[in-house]
DNA sequence: CTTGGTAGG
DNA sequence: CCTATCAAG
């Protein structure tokens, strides 16, 4: 069971013909080994994600979205090419959770395993987009408690806007009061790990800097791997247990750049 | 002498590399024969079209440019081999005048020639759109008058936006009701040649559809050759009996196209 | 279909 | 620097 996460950057964009060598997202889509992909930030309403990601459907892929309220921003959706058994949309409990409609949380049941695609705010130091990104945050640790609760395997896969320590961000000391590396939204990350949940990539590469899954477009900032470890792919610990392989695909992202965003995979026996 | 006009549609995007074979507009300043340019729909501010020009300017090129009132929008400006003499901006006689700061009349002096770049209103059948250009082409108007009073031979050239006769819209017939070629608009043209004007491409071509100088980017309406004419040059008839060449450069801008408008191009004795 | 502005990343 | 939106042509 192999699990893929990617931020896509706008899925019309990605699936766009770049170059002879750069077809897009779904040349990837044709050869990946993945069982599931969680996408972020599709940036496109469920008709317009449906149409971008025809060719895949034809193929057999299933897929779920979540809508983003405002035209061109946000959107989730999750790939699987085992059918999908349930869908819930927005991490809160009721249809009056602020974040239902926000085109940030989709969690899906498919075979065994419940998959969630998460993408979470940016936000912004001292504004209220950052006691937004809290809130939100807030209601995904409680969302991931009730997983935790649940008897079935789960793994939490997204984009998190949040680096962890020092190691997953290259220029962490430029960063120390920017949104993404603030203490609060580390020690927020710290104390969900502490709960049971495994950042499995991490616990693969326990003591090298990145992998980063995130590079600015800004300069040269991915020639020279100046990126961000932000994505990431949290599974209970059972799940977690089965891990046989977790990367980031760089070298693919190197030549086929369609993503500001690179795929972290996952396999799990 | 040689005069073009040309409506660039954007200055910025027309001197961008398009492709090895169409390098954008500054080839084209290279190699033209033309002693004096005019340009409309330069889409920026002076300090925005000088760097755009840069590389002419370092060729010598002397620059004139009204700036317009609203970013991204309208700006017309003259090039000159040899030095401007005067600049007068917007055609009304104060600075008051309500379209001095629209970006859309340029009046220069160069050697014994007055030259106007003037971008006229797109306008809008039956809405404020079209009462605005017309007392934008009754400003206009006026200052032609007070030319043709001066003793300097004179040349208005520019973006009219206006057909005036069945022979310069392909689709005349499905146009009868759209701004561009109103009933109003053709009178306005017919008076206005009326006092004197001669529009010196019609002159040499009095009895062909076209030359068009202007198709839209939607559809194949440039590879039909389903375009408009409206874009002229418009002499008094002392300067218009000088004209030994009057054409629009469709065939270069077959090859070359980095805008929607082709050049017009005279050539006085 | 293309331009440039703007918000957001 | 890139992705969207939008108004305008």
């Amino acid at each position: 069971m192999i699990v893929s996460t990617i931020n896509v950057n706008g899925i019309r964009a990605a699936v766009k013909e770049r170059s002879p060598e750069n077809q897009g997202l779904l040349p990837w889509l044709k050869t990946t080994p993945a069982d599931v992909i969680c996408l972020q930030e599709t940036r496109a309403d469920d008709e317009q994600l449906a149409e971008a990601l025809a060719p895949a459907l034809a193929d057999g892929w299933h897929l779920a979205s979540a809508d983003p309220h405002l035209k061109g921003r946000n959107g989730v959706a999750v790939l699987s090419r085992n059918p999908i058994t349930r869908t819930r949309i927005g991490p809160g409990s009721n249809a009056d959770d602020e974040f239902a409609s926000h085109g940030r949380y989709l969690e899906v049941d498919t075979g065994d395993l419940t998959v969630a695609s998460v993408y979470f705010p940016t936000g912004e130091a001292e504004t209220d987009r950052q006691v937004e990104k809290e809130r939100f945050m807030a209601a995904v640790a409680a969302r991931m408690a009730e997983l935790l609760r649940n008897r079935r395997d789960a793994v939490v896969c997204g984009d998190w806007n949040i680096g962890h320590t020092e190691l997953d961000i290259k220029a962490w000391k430029a960063n120390r009061k920017k949104a993404g590396f603030l203490p609060a939204e580390r020690a927020w990350l710290t104390d969900l790990l502490a709960t049971g949940w495994v950042d499995v990539v991490r616990v693969l590469h326990p003591d090298t800097p990145g992998p980063y899954s995130w590079w600015s477009w800004r300069g040269k900032a991915f020639d020279n791997d100046a990126g961000w470890r932000i994505d990431y792919q949290l599974a209970n610990r059972r799940l977690a247990d089965r891990v046989v392989s977790a990367r980031v695909e760089r070298a693919e992202a190197y030549a086929l750049r369609w993503s500001d965003h690179a795929p972290v995979t996952v396999e799990y026996c």
